[in-house]
DNA sequence: ATAGAAAAAGTCAGAATGACTCTAAGTAGT
DNA sequence: ACTACTTAGAGTCATTCTGACTTTTTCTAT
């Protein structure tokens, strides 16, 4: 093994990004998976979208560095926040840096009434995460694998709730699944699998104003323990 | 937000381990999980178990950088090698080192005929997954986290032959799957499971020399694209 | 030959799943 | 006030999946 008593500038600079996704409504009132980029403002990829993300500070515990970084940027404060994978390849900046980065990047969610209240301006943009522009480093490969998994882990776990507020109905919760596996699902099969989990509970309202039957609100039951595993 | 033209040494320390994993015959002749340690050298935490790792080459991917620490310290060369999650909590040395290191840590599986080749030395052991003594840092809580990581992945990708040599019974792929899992498995469903993932192939052979019904050898059958996900 | 042991195939009941039907309870239009 | 329309919500049914179990086969050891 090589000696390691070389100046730290040998030391790859470490970086925290996230992937953050919304659902928000698209031309024709469906939800649709939306994330929010950020413009680079210097060298390299200048002018080019990227995810929203900075150096880790050295007093800041990674999904902490996250959260903060996400604040500045977009002025989000997503609901839930896991780390996705630490993206380190020597070539990822395309030879286009001289330094090497190694990014650990996390993934986000955020409910539609918090994506609103987003920054949106010349260098802060919502873009649909299917039909992305080409961005900086390897930032394409990085939220096509967050997308893999929100679509992986919604089906086994409880987090589909996040993307609404606090109270919601089934049909709502049901169109949130569909969003994100972008198909559709039987709404008395998927009934019967939310009341079998016992994901949510009912509120004992009911939301009115339809134009038809009033469907029953509900809430997501509280977690105990790290169960959102 | 702070400057950031501050020297490089701000810059966390980057590190890469592994956690490795190989089933071994215990006294019963039963298999179980086992983990090689190395013992510290140097301060922090001097003489204790640690996970076998070291600072990143500049020059070298994550993954490559955990091959050749883990062919240095270890002498082995995992057949199966994954990320399993970035640890950098700025308290995560106790206290016990002044400068901050986040370390990338990945899981490994290495065949038995393999494991038997590796270093064993005063500084280099083998231990039972379950019964660790206290080790360096966080590496406890890694192990673990490491080890339901595994039991996991078993479950629904077929990683499980990685611990055997080429050719195989059921029998020993299940004895396998019950080591990992902790619990006995019906020969009769293991198999139709088995059979019904399309996960082996009969080699045609038999396996010789038992004292009853000489059973099938199977193979893994090569995996097209990237299914092991 | 016979006993013992595990391989390999088969059985069966209950749970989970997907496609589907039927009834309830609102609104909107006339 | 009645009717048409729409979605909520409950229920049905056949298929598949799962776990527990039984039976038959085929080898070695004595």
């Amino acid at each position: 093994m090589s000696s390691w008593a070389t100046s730290s500038i040998e030391t790859p600079t470490l970086a925290v990004s996230t992937v953050i996704f919304a659902l928000r409504p698209n031309g024709d009132g469906c939800l649709q998976l939306a994330t929010p980029l950020v413009r680079r403002i210097r060298a390299p990829f200048e002018g080019q979208w990227a995810l929203p993300g900075g150096p880790l500070n050295t007093d800041e515990d990674l999904a902490t560095s996250a959260s903060h970084t996400l604040r500045d940027t977009t002025r989000l404060e997503p609901r839930y926040l896991e780390q996705l994978y630490a993206f380190g390849s020597v070539d990822r900046a395309g030879g286009k840096l001289a330094e090497r980065v190694v990014s650990i990047v996390y993934w986000a969610l955020v409910g539609a009434d918090e994506a609103d209240r987003a920054i949106q301006s010349e260098n802060v943009q919502w873009f649909w995460a299917d039909e992305l522009p080409t961005l900086a480093f390897d930032h394409n490969q990085i939220i096509e694998y967050a997308l893999g998994r929100l679509r992986n882990k919604i089906e086994y776990s409880r987090i589909a709730h996040v993307f609404l507020s606090e109270t919601f109905t089934l049909a709502q919760l049901r169109e949130v699944y569909e969003a994100v596996l972008g198909r559709e699902l039987d709404p008395g099969n998927f009934r019967r699998m939310v009341e079998s989990t016992g994901t949510v509970e009912e509120t004992g309202e009911r939301l009115a104003g339809t134009r038809h039957r009033p469907p029953k609100l509900y809430r997501a039951t509280t977690i105990t323990a790290g169960e959102t595993k």
